[in-house]
DNA sequence: CCGCATCCCTTACGATACTG
DNA sequence: CAGTATCGTAAGGGATGCGG
């Protein structure tokens, strides 16, 4: 792969900077199975307020991750799926996320350890 | 896998967290090759101030994900590099990385097609 | 060269309340 | 239920300058 080239202003930071956000990586998982409601996703997710759903589901779609449709039947009922392109972003997302299961008690732990520093180094964040 | 679990405040919250800002992945992504002083770091990676780089080096370190050592002979030069734990996370920002190889082009002309609206569509962000 | 201290700005995010 | 409008806070980030 030998991406190297991606340090500066690179394409590659454009995925970075679509992860590099709070939200962006959790609602397309949570659209991972298929279309779903706002309502619905609140759900799943958790802690989400609707504010805030609306402001990534609008960027997810700027970006052309995300797609929104209404019900011709019910117009008020509104459901967004992934693209084609949203798709494809759930391998990398799911390399992450499998990382964080074998690693994350390891990132934990260090944390910890960083909280109660030898006095010695230079000092911790904390 | 199964990661559906992670949605809510799951362990794997932990990795994103750890990408969702500008700069970590791309200074571990700096370190891959080994041991690097901080300005070389600053060359490599282009638009990134001292402050800001030694800040994220920081939050880095205090994930254990990087190292701080100062050379014996010369304790002003300072060398960081990855742990181990540090450099099993190459592997799924190398994931990201790929993706936005394959794929930016197409994230870049959703945007482009974002910006010239079909006007009866919900607005896009712009 | 390292990195800390300031100052300042922008934005993400959260809580709440309100409209169709 | 979907979405918007406000308001407020906190944190990331950039610029600059200083001291070790």
């Amino acid at each position: 792969m030998t991406t190297d080239a991606f340090l500066a202003d690179c394409r590659a930071r454009l995925a970075f900077d679509l992860l590099s956000n709070t939200w962006n990586a959790v609602v397309l998982w949570a659209l991972r199975d298929g279309p779903r409601r706002p309502v619905e996703l609140r759900e799943r997710i958790g802690g989400i307020s609707s504010k805030v759903l609306t402001e990534t589901l609008r960027r997810l779609q700027f970006n052309g991750l995300v797609d929104r449709q209404a019900d011709p039947d019910a117009p008020s009922r509104i459901e967004y799926q992934l693209t084609a392109l949203g798709k494809t972003l759930l391998a990398p997302i799911d390399a992450v996320g499998a990382w964080a299961f074998e690693y994350g008690d390891e990132v934990m732990a260090a944390q910890e350890a960083a909280c109660t520093p030898d006095p010695q180094s230079p000092r911790p964040i904390c």
